[in-house]
This record gives structure tokens, C-alpha cells and sequence, in this order.
RNA sequence: CGGGGUGUGGCGCAGUUGGCUAGCGCGCUGCGUUUGGGACGCAGAGGCCGCAGGUUCGAAUCCUGCCACCCCGACCA
């Protein structure tokens, strides 16, 4: 291709509000165009990447067994409707009518279509496993998009989905992908962590995801120092400090005590003289349908709305408003951590295992002037939810070893689910086992996002003067820049090189433009991230400049060697 | 949805306390000089100042409404 005539220039300034480094990069280098917020362009340079990433998952989903398929973007509703997951995805869920008035989703997942699509072929247990995938588009509505195509409300995702006899040949399954996309990380050069999750909206309720290490990404994971244990924050189970352990049990007092001294758990540690841990924490939670739900923890810890939410089977959950409280007689910071009996149902509380262990706390049920002490779970109050509700922290202890965990910022790069029959259920997902009875098929779905592959890769790698391409998904092989163009002779000589490149089966990129400066072919270079860089120019004499995009020396060698360096590699 | 902010040639910005003909840099076009780390000169093209109303002799500038986009929270591949 010659750069003169690609489509899609570099552009030396971006724009002042994109942040991160890929979304900058990908737009300084002429890869994508933002259309409106979440919806992007892929100009040439971008989609010969975008392609070379779906070849690469296409090629490690087919060593595994899987087969590519297409199913519409428009899905009737009732395909949602029979999971509830139009509740489930809420506003995030894209509607749309045909003429006749038939309402649609738009693709955000494919689990129900597929797994009809699989059930109306009635399969036996001898079709079984049945896995297939498709690249297409999906549409989530997201709230709030950031980052360019990092996080995007209409995006390509390579989706999954099996389906089995067993749940053992199920999790075999479960461990090729689990593998797949270690291999598929490994190939686009990301450092990864597969951490357990929670799997959200999707429904199931065991599920990986594949974190890659990023400050600026947005997901948290919590990873052991000492084993290889980790999971995301909404997931990670810790340790929880045995508070107080080695004191006697005391009895429960009411103590006269000044709301205004003791408001926070700062203060009222302050005005104890306790720590932290001592206190009694609770958090109130709002459901889809209104209700309350109070979280419980020692005054040192976090509640973590996810792990409330999956401990009381609710999909997600709203941080209360002080209306919400008012509802229930109470302000924020006086938060009883029992009571409210006469709001029947309308208040379930959650008691996390830290108060659960704890001996002697501090507070809970404060009154107008009074608050309780050395209150002890079990004896003073006690609730039907006991659970692990609280955000693990750097320095917590790992639940596997006791070792120190650490918290890192990542970007979700993939995710794979174990449905067992949740969809399967709905979608009239039978196959018939060998004594010739329908049986439900235990099904698991496994995505990656192609843009975010893009973008992950480039946050990865790259450097103050632009991208460093992995050679499998680099848009070309070569950048070949010709230096003194006017000259005749150096004219024909790159030109040369260039069809010799082309006969060689080489993706070459020609910078062949002439009036531009060499400083300014070399910053274009740098920037659009190729891994080789060839120069031509008349200080190269009958040699050719070779230059990897992510070293700073070169070698001057002969056209050939040039080629076999090139090819070797 | 809650809080904060921005909309001015293709891109980045200034102008915004009501007054001159809407300006600067990059990019683009033409001519000439340049060619190993983002060159220079000269000459050009390109703008309903987000949209709609209003106030005024006069609006990019003030007022109202709408729209779009960005940043901070919940969601996700």
C-alpha cells in the first residue's frame, strides 16, 4: 500500500479530551474515527487490525472445536422476555419496532437465540458437545461510554456458546476455552490474570474473566502475593480479622453518647478509643422494585454492591438516597444494624462474616442520645442472610493461603460462563440421552470484545512516539519509507524494493510521499507502529535500513538480507 | 439518571464583561527553495460561531428551550 493513497491520514494534534493512550494513539494514527459517543469508525489501518485480531480468535476457536456461525442483530423480544434478561439489562437493552409494530432487541448477547437454534435441531448425546461462535456486532447501551473503543455502545464481539451432556464434559469444554484465551492473550503479547467473577446480567453463577493489567482500565482484581489465587473485587473472598477475639464476651450496654462527636466511623473511633473494627457499619442498598437492603460490616471494611446483591439473588443493586432512608424513618449515619421490624419486607438486612467473627463491637442501633456497646452477633441481634459482603483490600488475607492480597487495576479483555441450565430451561434447551429421554444440555457462552482486544494491545504497547504492534495483528509487516524521492535513481531503487516486497508475499506500507521531511516519515513511522521500518534514501548507498519499531538501533544491510530478516522473524 | 463542563473553517484553540471586516496555529491548494527526526518563503481556498426562539438599532457574545459531546459515580467484552 502506498501511503500516499491510503485513506486516513495521521493527525499531529488529538483531540484535548481523549485521555487514555489508545484512544489517542488509534486516533493520532489514522486507525479509527469516533462517529458519536461510543460508535466508531474503522478506517483502513484500523480494520486490517480489527480483521487480523478476528482471523487470530477464528483460528484458536476452531483448533478447540468450534464452529462459525451468524445469527441477526434483530432478536425477537421474546427471546429476553422468557429469562427476564430485558429486566436483567434494563435501559442498556436496545429496542427497536418493525412496521407491523413487532418489537425487537438489538444483539447484546446471543445465548436464547442460539440455544433454540441448537434445540430445533433436537440433538442427541451423540451431537454433543455442540459449540459454535460468530463475530458480530452487539449493542449495549451503556450509560456512559469512555476510553474510545475500549468501551464502546456498538462493538464487534467474537461470542461463544456450548452445549453438553455433562457438566464434566461441559467443564472440559470450559477448560478449552480457559486455555483458548490464554493463547489468544499470549499471541496478542498481554500479560493476563483469569480471575473469578461475577457474571452480572448475564446470569449463571460461576464465571472467569480475563483481566489484563492496566492503570487506566477500570475493573479491580484482587490477586495473593504468596499463591495463584485472585478474583475480581466483586468476587474475592479474604480473611476476615477475628476482632476482639481474645476478649471475654462482655455484656451489651447503653451508653449515653453525642450523635455530633460520634457521626462517622472515624469519629466514633475517635470517641471510643477503638479501633476501626470495632464499630458496626451498615449500608443501605435500594432494589429494582424499591425495597431496602442493609449491608452489615465491621466499621473498617467496604460493602461491596455486587457480593450484596448476589447474596440476597438480586441482579444488581442502587446505593440508597436519603429519601430512600426517610423512607424508613432514618438519616444517613444513624443506620441501624437491626430493627425496622415494623417496615416488614421492605428492609432486609445482610450481615457479612467480619461482624459474624467479631466479639464486643461498638454502636449499630443508635438512638437519639444513646448507643449501644460490646454488642456481640448472635446474642444482641441476628439476621436470616449471613454472607460475604465486603471489598476485599490491599494487605487483606488471601482465603486460599493467608498470604497478602494486592489490588490492580485491569481491563475486562474477556469473560467465560458456566450456565449449567439457566438458559437451557427457558430456551427448551433438550437433547436425548442414550435411554432415549429428553435431558436439559448444560450450556456455557465465552465472549472477547474485538475493539477492546485493539485497544488493550495498545495500551500494552506503546511508547512516547506511538504503537508497537505484536507482528500477528500489526496492519503491516514492513513500513518502507523512501527518503529523497526527487532523485531519480533512489526513486527507482525503492520502488524497486517495494514490488520485490510485494512479489515476497510481504505486507508492506510505502511511505512514498515526497515534499514531507524525513523527521516527519520517521514520526508517522513511530506513531502508526509497524514492526519493521525500512529506509531507502541516498545515504543507504546499495543497502537498505533496517529498524525494529520497538528497538532504537538499525542495521545496514543488503536488500536480501533484508528480506530474510524480515521473513525470519 | 445525579453532579461538573464544552460546543467557533478538516483538527487544536483564542475571542464570550454587548460594537469595527470573526482571528491564530496545524492541515489543505499553487509556485519556489528545502530532504536523516515533525523545514521555509510568497500567494490562496475554506466558517449560518451546535440548533430553535427571544431581547436589542446591532448578538459568537445577553436570556429561554432543545440537541450533541466530554469528565466524575452505577453497567460491561
Amino acid at each position: 500500500m502506498r501511503y500516499s493513497k491510503l485513506f486516513g491520514k495521521t493527525v499531529r494534534d488529538p483531540k484535548s479530551d481523549m485521555k487514555l493512550a489508545s484512544h489517542k494513539l488509534l486516533y493520532q494514527g489514522g486507525f479509527v474515527r469516533e462517529l458519536s459517543a461510543g460508535r466508531y469508525e474503522f478506517l483502513p489501518l484500523g480494520y486490517r487490525v480489527w480483521q487480523k485480531i478476528v482471523n487470530l480468535i477464528d483460528e484458536e476457536m476452531e483448533k478447540i472445536g468450534s464452529q462459525r456461525m451468524s445469527i441477526p442483530l434483530l432478536q425477537p423480544m421474546e427471546y429476553w422476555t422468557k429469562t427476564n434478561r430485558d429486566k436483567a439489562w434494563g435501559s442498556s437493552l436496545m429496542k427497536i419496532k418493525d412496521a407491523r409494530g413487532a418489537e425487537f432487541a438489538l444483539s447484546a448477547t446471543g445465548e436464547g437465540i442460539v440455544t433454540e437454534m441448537v434445540a430445533q435441531t433436537s440433538p442427541s448425546y451423540r451431537d454433543l458437545p455442540i459449540i459454535l461462535h460468530q463475530t458480530i456486532n452487539k449493542f449495549r447501551d451503556e450509560i456512559r461510554v469512555r476510553g474510545g473503543i475500549l468501551r464502546a455502545r456498538e462493538f464487534t464481539m467474537k461470542d461463544a456458546y456450548s452445549y453438553h451432556e455433562t457438566q464434566e464434559d461441559f467443564m472440559k469444554t470450559y477448560k478449552d476455552f480457559y486455555d483458548a484465551y490464554s493463547r489468544i492473550c499470549k499471541r496478542l503479547g498481554l500479560p493476563f490474570y483469569a480471575v473469578e467473577a461475577d457474571s452480572g446480567a448475564l446470569g449463571g453463577d460461576y464465571s472467569h474473566e480475563f483481566q489484563i493489567p492496566c492503570d487506566d482500565g477500570e475493573d479491580v482484581i484482587a490477586v495473593c502475593t504468596s499463591c495463584d489465587y485472585s478474583a475480581n473485587v466483586e468476587k474475592a473472598q479474604f480473611v476476615r480479622e477475628k476482632v476482639n477475639e481474645n476478649e471475654d464476651v462482655k455484656d451489651m450496654e447503653i451508653i449515653e453518647q453525642d450523635w455530633n462527636e460520634a457521626r462517622t466511623i472515624d469519629q466514633m473511633s475517635e470517641f471510643y478509643h477503638r479501633p476501626a473494627n470495632n464499630m458496626i457499619k451498615s449500608v443501605a442498598f435500594k432494589r429494582s422494585d424499591g425495597r431496602l437492603v442493609i449491608g452489615v460490616v465491621t466499621g473498617d471494611l467496604e460493602v461491596n454492591d455486587v457480593k450484596l446483591a448476589h447474596a440476597i439473588g438480586e441482579g444488581e443493586l442502587e446505593k440508597a438516597t436519603d429519601e430512600d432512608l426517610n423512607s424508613i424513618g432514618v438519616t444517613s449515619g444513624a443506620l441501624h444494624a437491626w430493627g425496622y421490624g415494623e417496615f416488614g419486607d421492605k428492609v432486609t438486612f445482610v450481615v457479612d462474616t467480619s461482624i459474624v467473627e467479631a466479639k464486643n463491637l461498638y454502636g449499630g442501633n443508635k438512638l437519639q442520645t444513646t448507643d449501644p456497646q460490646f454488642v456481640n452477633y448472635g446474642r444482641d441481634f441476628k439476621h436470616e442472610i449471613e454472607a460475604d459482603i465486603a471489598q476485599p483490600y490491599k494487605g487483606a488475607h488471601c482465603i486460599k493461603c493467608g498470604g497478602k492480597l494486592d489490588l490492580i487495576r485491569t481491563i475486562e479483555f474477556g469473560h467465560i460462563f458456566k450456565y449449567d441450565h439457566f438458559y437451557t430451561s427457558h430456551h427448551n434447551g433438550y437433547f436425548v440421552d442414550k435411554d432415549g429421554t429428553k435431558k436439559l444440555m448444560y450450556m456455557g457462552a465465552y465472549g472477547i470484545g474485538i475493539g477492546r482486544s485493539m485497544a488493550t494491545t495498545v495500551e500494552v504497547h506503546h511508547d512516547d512516539r506511538g504503537i508497537i504492534w505484536p507482528t500477528e495483528i500489526a496492519p503491516y509487516r514492513v513500513h518502507l519509507v523512501g527518503l529523497n524521492l526527487d532523485d531519480d535513481t533512489i526513486k527507482l531503487k525503492v520502488e524497486k524494493i517495494y514490488e520485490d516486497l510485494l512479489r515476497a508475499g510481504i505486507e508492506v506500507l510505502y511511505d512514498d510521499r515526497t515534499e514531507i521531511s524525513p523527521g516527519e516519515k520517521f514520526a508517522d513511522a513511530d506513531l502508526i507502529g509497524i514492526p519493521y521500518r525500512m529506509v531507502v534514501s541516498k545515504k543507504t548507498g546499495d543497502n537498505v535500513e533496517v529498524k525494529k519499531r520497538d528497538r532504537k538501533d538499525f542495521e545496514l544491510v543488503p536488500v536480501d538480507k533484508a528480506l530474510s530478516i524480515i521473513i525470519s522473524q
